[in-house]
DNA sequence: AGTAGCACCTGATTGC
DNA sequence: TGCAATCAGGTGCTAC
């Protein structure tokens, strides 16, 4: 689930209450969370004794500066992950896959990672400089990014995104655009919700091929992928219940927000018309059948 | 090289 | 009531 706004509520939360702090103690709970790293031992000592610097993002993908950037703490929430922080920790709960107690300045903390369906993961990773995720450009500069994150392309909201040469991109596949919205090498942090609410926004059916797309239509998706994700994060991000939520256990609201996503067989909020519904690239997807018309 | 399909999981809900 | 099928906000590997 969560996606680029709900992630980086995850980050502020982390910025704010996390930064600073030397992580004292490691308990994996659960093996598989540290899937990527050789053993769950490895990853526990490979973050133990470290200063956390800093929380860092790109689309969904987040990670943990440690010790002058020496080694990043990687994490993806896949579909349900979270993190938590208690200055009073409770027993650890059913669905914690690893717990973190950290000293700081004020005493010590707990930050558990949260994960019901285990997509999710934890990994301790060295930063490794890139291109910029999208080839080509002038002056682009190389970054420093987790190698487990450096094939995904600037997210969304960057304002360092190059914006034709994602639409060249989008232009140039195949696939319906949907897939194409949803593929994070090109642009990350959009997921199944966010893909619908602009296409829904922009009134672009989600199978037209996206070499059917004009360059105008291409820019108003881009800008209306913007703005619909600028708007959720605004609101604190999307949730429809307890399982998506930020390190204080809060939900967004943006649920309220949403105009396709969800809402299969009701009617449009433009025109009227009953939401069509269809599993597509194996997502569920949800649009007007009248205001986004199909490419015949 | 680009793309479709499936695998990875748990739990809530729906239908018989 | 019980049990099976279906569905959920993501990614990455494999086989075409």
């Amino acid at each position: 689930m969560p996606e680029l706004p709900e992630v980086e509520s995850v980050r502020l939360g982390l910025e704010r209450t996390v930064r600073g702090a030397t992580v004292a103690r490691v308990d994996v709970r659960r093996a598989s969370v540290a899937r990527r790293s050789p053993s769950p031992f490895a990853f526990a000592n490979a973050v133990t004794g470290a200063r956390i610097d800093a929380a860092v993002r790109r689309g969904k993908f987040l990670w943990l500066l440690l010790d002058d950037g020496s080694l990043a703490l990687s994490a993806h929430l896949g579909m349900s992950g979270q993190f938590r922080v208690h200055t009073d920790p409770p027993e650890p709960h059913p669905h914690c896959r690893a717990r973190f107690t950290l000293s700081t300045a004020d005493g010590p903390l707990t930050l558990d990672f949260l994960d019901q369906r285990t997509f999710g993961y934890l990994h301790a990773e060295p930063l490794v400089g890139t291109a910029d995720g999208l080839a080509g450009g002038l002056g682009s500069p190389a970054l420093v990014l987790p190698e487990s994150v450096a094939h995904i392309g600037r997210d969304a909201l960057d304002p360092a995104l190059r914006r034709a040469a994602v639409m060249k991109q989008w232009r140039r596949g195949t696939r319906g655009i949907k897939q194409l919205l949803l593929d994070q090498t090109l642009v990350s942090g959009i997921g199944n919700i966010y893909a619908d609410e602009a296409l829904w926004r922009a009134r672009v059916n989600p199978v037209t091929p996206a070499s059917g797309l004009s360059g105008r239509a291409a820019g108003l998706l881009l800008d209306a992928t913007q703005a619909v994700m600028g708007e959720a994060l605004a609101a604190g991000g999307t949730s429809f219940d307890a399982l998506y939520v930020n390190v204080n256990g809060e939900s967004g609201y943006f649920d309220r927000s949403l105009n396709a996503y969800g809402r299969g067989g009701e009617p449009c909020l433009r025109c009227g018309r009953p939401l069509s519904r269809a599993m597509i690239g194996g997502r569920s997807t949800h649009w007007c059948p009248r205001c986004q018309r199909g490419p015949r």
